[in-house]
DNA sequence: ATAATAACAGTAACAATTACTATTTAGATT
DNA sequence: AATCTAAATAGTAATTGTTACTGTTATTAT
C-alpha cells in the first residue's frame, strides 16, 4: 500500500515549483533546504516513483541525466545552446506528426521523446545575432 | 595535424558495417577483434572525435548510454519495446515538422533528437495483438 | 497502543564515461 | 634513411549518475 511521506511530498513540490528542469541532484539539493538529512537515495526512488506512477516526467536530456518535469504531458523540449535552459515547447501538432510517422513507417507510436537544439525564443529577442 | 589511426579506421568501419547503433562497449568488443589491445578509452576518444567531425552521429538511447549512427543526416529512431532493437526511421516530413516548430514557437531550431517509443514495423507484422 | 511493513538514511556497488601519464608512432623535415 | 615533434595510443585511475543493500524509522490499519 502506498503511504504518506514528507520526503515525496517535498520531492513533488519542488519540481510543481519551478518550470526548469531539474535533474536528482539539484532536487536534492534543493530538497536539504527543506530536509537536511534526506538521503540522495530517497530522491532517486520517489523520482522513480512519481515518474512510474505518472505524476511527473522523465526525460533525459543532452547532458546525459535524467530531467524531470511536473508537465506530464509528454511534450517536445528545446536546449538552448545560448542560455543552455530546457524549455518546454507547446507544439500543437506533434500528435500529427507522430500519427503521419507511425503511418509512413509502419510502426506502433505509443510514446516519443523529442528534443530540438537550437536558440530560445528569449535568446533570440535579445540579440540580434 | 590530424593524423591517420589504424583505430579510429577501424572504430570507424565498424559503425559503417552495421545498421545497428552500437554503443562503445560493443564497438569495443568488436574492435577487439582486429586489434586485440585496443583500449577502451581509445574508443571513446574516436568516437567523439569522429562525431564531432561530423563522420558520424551520436544519440542517446533509453538506456541512456551514447549510441552511434553512420548515417549522418539527422533522423529519429524507434525504440521497439518487443525486440528492444533501435530502428532508423526514414520520414521524409521531419524538416517541415522541425520548420514548423521553429515557426511557432519563435526558436531557432539547429538540430533535432527525436526518439519515438513503440513497436516497430517488423514486430507489428510477425504478431498480431 | 501495537504490529506490519513502506519508506527512510547512509553507504556501498555499479556502469558509463572522462582524465591522466608514460609510451608509441605518423608523417614532416632534414 | 635518421631525426624530430606532437598526435594518438594503452593502461589505469578517477568521476559521475544511478541502483542496490541494510539496519532503522515512521505511517497507518487494527
Amino acid at each position: 500500500m502506498k503511504r504518506y511521506s514528507k520526503q515525496r511530498e517535498v520531492v513533488l513540490e519542488i519540481l510543481r515549483s519551478t518550470k526548469l528542469h531539474p535533474n536528482a541532484t539539484t532536487i536534492y539539493e534543493r530538497a536539504r533546504e527543506a530536509i537536511p538529512n534526506i538521503s540522495l537515495g530517497t530522491v532517486y526512488r520517489n523520482l522513480s516513483e512519481l515518474s512510474a506512477s505518472g505524476d511527473i516526467l522523465a526525460f533525459k536530456a543532452f547532458d546525459g541525466s535524467e530531467h524531470y518535469d511536473a508537465t506530464c504531458e509528454p511534450h517536445p523540449h528545446l536546449c538552448c545552446t545560448a542560455c543552455r535552459q530546457i524549455v518546454d515547447l507547446d507544439i500543437p501538432f506533434v500528435d500529427d506528426f507522430t500519427k503521419k510517422s507511425a503511418n509512413h513507417t509502419g510502426a506502433e507510436i505509443e510514446n516519443h521523446n523529442i528534443v530540438f537544439y537550437g536558440k530560445c525564443s528569449d535568446c533570440c529577442k535579445s540579440k540580434m545575432q
